[in-house]
DNA sequence: TTGTTTACTTACTAATAAGTAAGTAATTTT
DNA sequence: AAAATTACTTACTTATTAGTAAGTAAACAA
């Protein structure tokens, strides 16, 4: 069984995740994976192809994550998923929604489609925790789960693309008073 | 007196906040202003040259503002902040951060630092301008100015990608709650 | 009036991009 | 054993890109 279109997607989402999709080429994936661009081709005919390829991976690990997590307390759920974001930032990589979104003009109408199918899975996975957590008692907010949903992802997707120019205290000073502002103590 | 030059400029700043810096072309300017390519290679010799400009001119525009609107009460200051970035929002323009942060890795080297210097700048600002909320008694939060400050910003550069994206209402909700957060109503 | 600078244009190069068509060796199916 | 499919490669086209070199018309300066 050929791993190779799994490799490319691999490659291709480090490569939006870090140079952005307007700046990768077939010619960076075909080169580190020691194949020819026209290999590309032949698993994804176009790049907007692989792109939506991509998005729609990780639209299926959130509705995955979200499952497997659904039953954890609402302050557990929003841990795990900061928890995610920081190891995106430990690798120095940025989210899909914080590559894609900046681009969103300049992309084929299906991964536009894609993009914001992503936003509203993310959107309204967060909506769902944080509406747990104040029904559980272990997050405290004012206002809309929605709206605060909005903020809390708002910052994730930021904190990458600030620590990536501001340097490695920017991302733990952010996600702390975050957390501070929403979390109840349980000291 | 020619102003091709900051026409120049004035264009290449909508190009990156609606496209990217890496989507955009010399052509692009070129064909709206109806002159060659090589026009803009006189005033500007590489891309880079042209993208310092703009993030510089940018610099001295927060510089200027902040200069101006020193005197009134923090929330004042904050609001119109915020204003400026719903002026963005309904051309549908990104801010030149939440434009150029994503494409960092990617930028020459003279325009990473100068993106750094904007992120820096729109930071100190809203910093000093929080400080000065919580000490004239119209804004209220908890935790450290800069913490908060990078929150707001991250809020800020957010809402206008999630908005092009999710549509008209997100800006508002986003901004709407943020401000409630913080303000400390008159009522 | 002559020389120089300003603000460009024309014409070009070299590099890189996505995408295609035809071929091929190995594996799998019939 | 023959046929078909899989997983590619080679070789190519077309388009776009940043950037350069040389020329030019008009304004300005000496």
């Amino acid at each position: 069984m050929s791993d190779t279109r799994e490799n490319i997607m691999d490659l291709a989402e480090e490569l939006i995740r870090t140079k952005g999709y307007n700046a990768f080429s077939y010619g960076d994936i075909a080169g580190v994976l020691k194949i020819r661009n026209a290999a590309i081709h032949y698993y994804f005919p176009s790049k907007a192809d692989l792109g939506v390829s991509v998005v729609d991976r990780e639209i299926g690990k959130i509705a995955d994550s979200r499952d497997e997590w659904r039953a954890l307390p609402g302050n557990v759920q929003l841990r795990k998923v900061v928890e995610q974001f920081y190891n995106s930032h430990r690798r120095g990589w940025i989210c899909l929604n914080g590559s894609l979104t900046p681009d969103f003009l300049t992309l084929p109408d299906p991964m536009q489609q894609k993009v914001r199918q992503l936003c509203e899975a993310i959107l309204d996975w967060m909506a769902e925790a944080l509406e747990k957590g104040r029904k559980d008692g272990t997050l405290a907010f004012e206002g809309e789960v929605e709206s605060r949903a909005l903020l809390v992802i708002s910052s994730l997707l930021s904190s990458l693309l600030l620590a990536r120019v501001l340097g490695k205290g920017v991302f733990t000073r952010m996600l702390d008073q975050l957390l501070k502002d929403i979390e109840i103590s349980t000291k």
